[in-house]
DNA sequence: TATCCGAATGAGACTCAATCTCAAAAAGGG
DNA sequence: CCCTTTTTGAGATTGAGTCTCATTCGGATA
């Protein structure tokens, strides 16, 4: 909703040849504005609810263009539905997901980071992205 | 096929107070004797060119019980299909996948085991199980 | 080795996230 | 305002995986 991130909307769009719609807007501002990790129904009925008619396809559409162009990370967290976050300014995190209580805890380790890219040229390659997603329990105190 | 691993599972069926039949005998065997990383259509597919009837439901039922007793490895690769892979004997890897080409290479690095476990400690979780997966690319020489 | 009963199987219905279709609506340059 | 092209939306379709339930089979028992 706020100017800066429509100017960015609509830069994103004209670099990929795209038509600016109040649809495209309102699915951007529903990821932006939420920190969470939202799946693409729940994105699709706080729009509506929101005022602005919109329909599935649109939504699934216009995530593609925004994962597309890094403004929305897309993970898999293994239930059969794809969860979407903003990634906006954001620096890259990798997920904890607890077994228990289903909660998701992002994190960050420069360690990490350095030894992926290190084994992937040991192998002969250039690492692109990665998933990493730790399955945790809570310890007992 | 061989009489090791037949054992192998009917220890697990009778621990499990399941009972052993050729069907899920024909499901261990097609993973097992294929170190390739396979879906279910195709281990479907194959165990009924190799002239055993078998459903897919059970194929898909027969692969649970064994990815639950850790005889079977399923990864998702991200693109909507499960894979599975035999782990029998099998030290822990995780997988590096080709975007250009496909192919999947697995690796192993104990300090990237070490690092995972003391993050989620770090946060005040047990690592349970973790998906890593570096997407790469072949380095240009 | 025949009997019996609960477990396993299979054909196909069903689920559900995601994608596709195509007529109608909207964008936006001139 | 017009006109062409893109976008949208309602609903159909896809496809991996799950479920149903009548029939078949495993295997313990005697």
């Amino acid at each position: 909703m706020n100017d800066s991130t429509i100017k960015i909307l609509k830069e994103i769009l004209r670099k990929e040849g795209l038509r600016y719609t109040k649809q495209r807007q309102a699915v951007w501002d529903e990821i932006q504005n939420s920190q969470e990790h939202r799946d693409a129904e729940d994105i699709y009925m706080s729009i509506r609810n929101n005022g602005v008619n919109v329909s599935r396809a649109t939504v699934y559409r216009t995530i593609d263009v925004l994962v597309k162009n890094r403004m929305v990370r897309k993970m898999d967290v293994g239930d059969g539905r794809n969860r979407y976050e903003p990634r906006l300014d954001d620096a890259h995190h990798d997920h904890m997901i607890c077994i228990e209580t289903g909660k998701i805890i992002e994190f960050y380790n420069e360690e990490l980071e350095d030894l992926q890219e290190k084994i992937a040229e040991e192998n002969g390659y250039m690492l692109v992205r990665h998933i990493h997603q730790l399955f945790v329990k809570p310890l007992k105190k």
